[in-house]
DNA sequence: TCTGGGGTCCTGGTCCTG
DNA sequence: TCTGCAGGACCAGGACCC
């Protein structure tokens, strides 16, 4: 363990359904679940109001109106999150340049070399906590560790519980002192581990364990006799209280991708061939803004079984243009048997790399226009032009021709219902 | 009965190459 | 020429996270 580091993990309390409250302060005292509005879907976020019911963030959204059918149901608004988001990150960008963002609502901050400064870590924690509520209105906990997942933890002792009138205020900034990580991590479940979902802890049960403690215990051979070598050895580290990661600004993404789940199952292959060719579009958009190419391109489709399957292919060059990513779709999925019906479809791009600038081949410099070879310089050109128009006229002002039908903007495309059924 | 979307990481199998 | 082996790339799926 890296001695002497100050590791915050800050996590905004119940951040979507608390930024709804924010701009809809008449929502106030009430239950608020976001997401799940549809016919399919499961909460995304719920109000401590919520949360008294029993509803819970990945519950099918049928089952959080039968906890709570009082509770207002709205769809997620990712702009405004990612905006507020970005105030929030600011904030904590004034105490320390070494912030990792974990999802839009979390992130770990080193404030290790900012304690001159500003104080010790729980001061630290206590300022930030109390600016981003006068600053932006939301509170969030912090916990303070010396390390990332004991600081993670941390931060949900520090969590408000849930009660009929709303959050009752926990202590919002929760420290594990140096030397006292064992004492904290042996008492918890052992799902409290990062990377112990069901199934691990299903094969974690057999062996008897339940606690953190046990798998501290226990020889590391063991653990990793039950789940696996790279899973088993990172378990026992942390349970232990051996976690050296550092803080990680700047973590590029290793893949991007886009599925969508139907409102009802699709069987007819050109209806899929759109949203696939659609998907590509968005992926490869992107991919572009991040100035990166794709050596990977995968597929996914789950049935109506709930059955789930992957496809992926890799060419002999990388992309970032809808077309070559388009194409390489359609040939993973026309080797797939669309029987049972399709719930979800998804189109991803992975092995990215830095965008190359690419060598014309003979037939470019021969100017053939006959082929739809997506390397070519010409589809360079013409994404480069659609970029071009989505900047200035919004990202639904161009789209790939397929999509369109007379009449009608593309803007209306990606409703519930099935636009070309 | 119902199970989103966007990610990361790991494991095991297959195929190719030296 | 054939066989065995090791290593790497690729592929598919599972598990997990927020």
């Amino acid at each position: 363990m890296a001695p002497d580091r100050t590791i915050l993990h800050v996590d905004m309390d119940a951040f979507y359904a608390s930024a709804e409250i924010l701009r809809r302060p008449e929502l106030r005292g009430s239950p608020v679940v976001v997401g799940g509005a549809g016919r399919r879907g499961v909460v995304a976020a719920a109000s401590y109001e919520a949360r008294f019911y029993g509803v819970r963030s990945a519950m099918p959204s049928t089952q959080a109106r039968r906890l709570c059918p009082n509770a207002v149901f709205l769809d997620g608004d990712h702009d405004y999150y990612r905006d507020l988001s970005t105030q929030i990150m600011d904030i904590m960008a004034r105490f320390t340049p070494l912030i990792e963002p974990l999802s839009l609502d979390e992130a770990f901050l080193d404030v290790t070399s900012g304690r001159r400064l500003f104080g010790s870590g729980s001061a630290i924690a206590a300022t930030l906590r109390q600016t981003i509520f006068d600053e932006v209105g939301l509170w969030c906990s912090a916990g303070v560790a010396a390390t990332k997942f004991v600081a993670k933890l941390a931060s949900e002792r520090a969590k408000p519980s849930a009660s009929r009138a709303g959050p009752v205020p926990g202590a919002g900034v929760f420290v594990v002192a140096p030397g006292r990580e064992l004492e904290f991590l042996r008492p918890l479940p052992a799902r409290a581990l990062w990377g112990v979902g069901p199934a691990t802890m299903t094969k974690l049960e057999r062996l008897g364990i339940t606690t953190v403690g046990d798998i501290a215990d226990m020889p590391v051979e063991r653990v990793v006799s039950v789940v696996g070598k790279a899973s088993g050895q990172h378990l026992h580290n942390l349970a232990n209280a051996r976690d050296d990661r550092s803080v990680e600004p700047d973590q590029r993404a290793k893949s991007i991708s886009q599925e969508q789940t139907f409102q009802f199952d699709l069987h007819d292959r050109g209806d899929l061939g759109r949203h696939l060719v659609r998907m590509s579009d968005s992926v490869a958009g992107r991919l572009r803004r991040a100035g990166l190419q794709a050596r990977t391109i995968s597929i996914k489709v789950r049935f109506g079984d709930f059955s789930t399957i992957t496809r992926s292919l890799t060419p002999p060059s990388s992309t970032d243009s809808g077309m070559g990513i388009s194409q390489v779709a359609h040939e993973l999925l026309d080797k797939v048997d669309l029987g049972k019906g399709v719930r979800l479809l998804g189109v991803g791009a992975s092995g990215l790399e830095e965008e190359q600038h690419e060598q014309l081949t003979l037939d470019d410099a021969m100017g053939d226009a006959n082929t739809n070879d997506p390397s070519r310089s010409d589809w360079k050109l013409a994404d480069e032009a659609v970029d071009e128009i989505r900047r200035k006229f919004g990202i639904d002002s161009i789209g790939p021709a397929v999509l369109a039908k007379p009449g009608e903007r593309l803007a209306a495309r990606d409703k519930n219902e099935n636009p070309w059924g």
